[in-house]
DNA sequence: TCTGGGGTCCTAGGACCC
DNA sequence: TCTGGGGTCCTAGGACCC
């Protein structure tokens, strides 16, 4: 029995709407410069080294997300497809006044990503006949209030309403608004046995591969395999995403973002770098970045990550991906003390004879707020009895895996050595013989 | 010649301790 | 006695997402 699977009563089945950009770089252009309408266009990545996003007119060529410009330069000038560079000061405005247009259906609204955000509305719904109608208001009031065209997909889990999202996309039938919650499961079996596994939300290349060798080519034929089958072979995610596709809502809704674990800053260089004082220069750079990021989100840092990568698209050169994780004595937000920690790590990994393409600096950061986990394992802890912890490891295994018993066993050694002063307590990982504080 | 940047979660495995 | 083996901590790396 898995406990993150809901309790099977008290509370009523969750219904997920998720609302997602069409071509929402693209979109976010022709807002501004109406005159695009309907000419192929693709917006590039930060060097306009690759297109970012793509016009209907162009993803019906066949030009996939991330193909190089230059690689698609015949196609461009057959077809007069235009390239914009990429503004994201301006699609992260679009991106809010989108959130905010959503906010007035429904509080309940997690914002996913960039253009996509799900909003739960069970409780919105009896405002509406049906589900159709409450998706094409969505619809229509973002167009009305941005100008950005969506799709509004919905489901009984987060995977469902991500796959009635793809479907909205893709089937020109359905105007924008799928509910696969509504429709006859007949007819929802037959959408998921026309749609490759592989399209299912959390399931990449890699795993297609393996779930192909398999057999298993439909989102259907994933369905007809048990998911605890499934965990065994591909890890608890994967369980997850079963109960998710079969309409166990596992994966809740995240109203208030969590608080950031890293922050990244990196670049490709525009030619291949050799030496390491060209190196340490963009390091320098991105430690610095990194820093600021860091300070305007009011974090500390406690290590620092130094990585440089050679050109993976040259496979016939020699390859050299190496990163080194420096430690901080103490904790910090300090652009000098970054940039020096930084210099030093590069120092340790660069090597010569290597043409490096790009570098970067990972920050990772200090949180003083417990785990969710955490809080559960305090509070069970809080009862006092050895029943209950175990209890409380059970369902913190199943429901997070073992990773999170390990920092929640930390916490309470930490807790112990605290209230008791003692610097060696009888410490086991038998649950039961945990110190229990009382 | 030219191929993005910023994130998350999970797991494996080595160093170290008792 | 038999030099084992369980456990933690940390990091690297792989998978995924947009």
């Amino acid at each position: 029995m898995n406990s993150y699977l809901p309790s099977a009563s008290n509370t009523p089945t969750p219904l997920f709407a998720l609302v997602d950009v069409n071509n929402f770089y693209v979109s976010c252009e022709r807002v501004f410069q109406p005159k695009l309408e309907e000419v192929p266009m693709v917006v590039l990545s930060n060097n306009d080294g690759c297109a970012v996003a793509r016009s209907a007119e162009v993803k019906a060529l066949g030009v996939k997300m991330g193909t190089p410009w230059f690689q698609m330069a015949g196609l461009a000038k057959k077809h007069g497809i235009q390239a914009y560079s990429s503004n994201y000061t301006l699609y992260g405005d679009m991106s809010n006044r989108v959130v905010q247009v959503l906010k007035t259906f429904t509080p309940n609204l997690e914002v996913y990503s960039i253009d996509e955000s799900f909003l739960q509305i069970e409780t919105v719904l009896k405002q509406y006949q049906d589900t159709l109608e409450l998706g094409q208001s969505i619809k229509q009031s973002v167009k009305a209030s941005t100008g950005l065209p969506v799709c509004v997909g919905i489901g009984a889990s987060k995977t469902l309403a991500k796959f009635a999202n793809h479907l909205a996309k893709k089937h020109q039938q359905f105007v924008g608004v799928c509910d696969v919650n509504a429709m006859p499961k007949s007819e929802l079996y037959q959408w998921m046995s026309e749609t490759e596994v592989g399209e299912v939300w959390g399931i990449g290349r890699q795993i297609t591969k393996k779930l192909k060798a398999q057999g298993i080519h439909s989102i259907f034929d994933l369905l007809q395999v048990s998911p605890q089958v499934m965990r065994q072979q591909f890890g608890v995610v994967m369980e997850r995403l079963c109960y998710e596709l079969r309409g166990t809502s596992c994966l809740q809704l995240e109203e208030v973002a969590p608080a950031k674990q890293q922050i990244i800053a990196s670049r490709s260089f525009g030619k291949l770098v050799t030496s390491q004082a060209e190196l340490a220069e963009s390091v320098a750079t991105h430690a610095a970045r990194a820093a600021e990021k860091l300070r305007s989100q009011h974090g500390v840092t406690g290590a620092l990550t130094v990585f440089i990568q050679t050109n993976p698209f040259k496979p016939h050169e020699p390859q050299h991906h190496q990163s080194i994780t420096m430690p901080l004595s103490d904790a910090s937000d300090n652009t000098l003390t970054l940039t020096n920690a930084a210099l030093a790590g590069l120092k340790q990994i660069y090597q010569t004879g290597f043409r490096y393409k790009k570098a970067g600096v990972i920050l990772n950061l200090i949180s003083d707020k417990p785990t969710v986990q955490q809080s559960l394992f305090d509070d069970i802890e809080s009862k006092g009895k050895s029943a209950h912890l175990m209890k409380a490891m059970d369902e913190i295994n199943n429901r997070f895996g073992n990773a999170v018993i390990r920092s929640a066993a930390t916490g309470t050694k930490q807790a112990w050595q605290m209230r008791s002063g003692n610097k060696s307590p009888n410490y086991t990982t038998q649950w039961d013989e945990l110190p229990v504080v009382r």
